[in-house]
DNA sequence: ACTTAGTGGAACACCGATGTTCCATAACGG
DNA sequence: CCGTTATGGAACATCGGTGTTCCACTAAGT
C-alpha cells in the first residue's frame, strides 16, 4: 500500500506538482478568454512544452477534469470561509457572493465551457451546493429572504451576478472592486423581502 | 434600382428563403445545446444533407454570422415592441425583457458561442443598445432606476438575468412562463431606487 | 409535359488538433 | 559530482471536421 492521498494520482514530488499547477493555471487564463484555444496554446502560456501538457494530462478531457476538479474545490473552500451559518442568510450569502468573485476566470469558464461540469463531481449534488441552498431555505424561514424567489433561481440568480461582474471586470476596464459592489448591490435588493 | 431587400443576398426564390430558414433554426437549437457540435450534425438537424448547408453557408464562420445577424434583427424588434420612451423608464425595460425573453435559445449562444459576437454588426454599438442605455439614464433623471447603478451594469444585468431564466427553463422543468415572472420580479427590484 | 432550380450522396483532398514515441539535455537531490 | 527526474523538441500516425466536386434525382414553376 502507498502513502498518497485519497485523490487519484496523489502526492507528487514538489516539481512535478508545480509544473501541474502552472498548466492548470494557465489554462484557466487562457480557456477563460478562449474556451477553443489549443493544448499547444496552452503550453505555451504555461511555459512548458506540449510534450510535457500530455505527460500531466494524456487527453484534453483529463486536463478540462483537473479545471473542473480545481474549481470545485476553491468552491467548498469559498463556502467554507463564508460561514454561511452565521447571521442573517441574506448577509451570509452575500459574503458567499463576495467569496466566490475570487473564483475569477473560473467563472467564466463555468459558464462558457459546458464540457467541464461533464466530469463526475459536477452532476452530483456537492456538499456545498446543499448547504447554499439550505441557507437560502433559512432565509425564507427567518424571512429575510424574499420568499416568491425560489432555491433553485437564486442560486442561478447569484452565478448569474457574479458572472456578469467579473465579465464586466475583465473586458471594459471596470475595476473589480466596483464590479464587486454593484454585483452585491444588486443582489442584496433582490433578495430583500 | 431593384424592389430587392437592403440585406446582403437579397430576395431568394421561396422555396430557398425556407430552406435557408431552416438551417439557421436548426443550428440555433442545436448550438444552443452544443456549441461544438459539426455542420453535418446541424445538417441532420434540419433534416437536409451537409451538401446543401454548404451551398448556402460556403463556411461554418457565414452560418455562425447568419445566426448573429437573425439575432440581432430579433433583438431590434423586439425593441421596437417594447416602446421604451413610454411611461417611466422602469416599467419600458420590464417590457423590454419580456420581449427579449422571447429570443430563446438565441440568450443562450449570445452567452455561449463567441464567434457569434465575432461578426461586424456586434462590435459597434447597435440603435437597439443606444436606446437601451437612453433608457437607463431617462430612468436615471426621473428617479425610476437606482442611481448606483451604472447603464453598463444593467445592461448585463438584463441580459444575465434573462439567461438565467432561459436556461432555469430551458433544463430543469421550470415552465417558461414562472421563469420569466421570476426573472421580472427581481429586476424590477434591482432597479428601484 | 418539360425545363429549370434545388437537392442528396459519394468521393476526395486538406488541415489542424491530438496523441505517441524517442532521444538529447537540463535541473534537481543526494 | 553523479545519477535520477523532469523537460523540450522533433517526427510521426491518426482522426474528425471542413470544404469541394460531380452526378443522379426530385420537386417547382410555366
Amino acid at each position: 500500500m502507498r502513502m498518497g492521498e485519497d485523490r487519484a494520482v496523489a502526492a507528487e514530488s514538489g516539481t512535478r506538482a508545480r509544473t501541474r499547477r502552472a498548466i492548470v493555471q494557465a489554462a484557466v487564463a487562457l480557456l477563460a478568454g478562449d474556451p477553443t484555444a489549443s493544448l499547444g496554446d496552452v503550453a505555451a502560456a504555461a511555459g512548458v512544452g506540449r510534450t510535457t501538457v500530455h505527460r500531466y494530462f494524456p487527453e484534453r478531457s483529463d486536463l478540462l477534469a483537473a479545471i473542473g476538479a480545481d474549481v470545485l474545490e476553491k468552491v467548498a473552500a469559498a463556502t467554507e470561509r463564508a460561514r454561511l451559518d452565521d447571521g442573517p442568510a441574506a448577509k451570509a450569502l452575500e459574503r458567499l457572493c463576495q467569496e466566490y468573485f475570487e473564483l475569477g476566470d473560473g467563472l467564466t469558464l463555468m459558464f462558457e465551457t459546458p464540457q467541464l461540469t461533464n466530469w463526475s463531481g459536477w452532476e452530483q449534488e456537492t456538499a456545498a451546493d446543499r448547504h447554499f441552498l439550505d441557507t437560502v431555505r433559512r432565509g425564507h424561514a427567518e424571512g429575510s429572504i424574499d420568499p416568491e424567489l425560489d432555491e433553485e433561481w437564486i442560486r442561478n440568480l447569484v452565478w448569474a451576478l457574479l458572472y456578469s461582474a467579473w465579465e464586466q471586470a475583465r473586458t471594459t476596464g471596470t475595476p473589480k472592486h466596483s464590479a464587486l459592489t454593484l454585483c452585491l448591490r444588486t443582489l442584496r435588493k433582490a433578495l430583500a423581502p
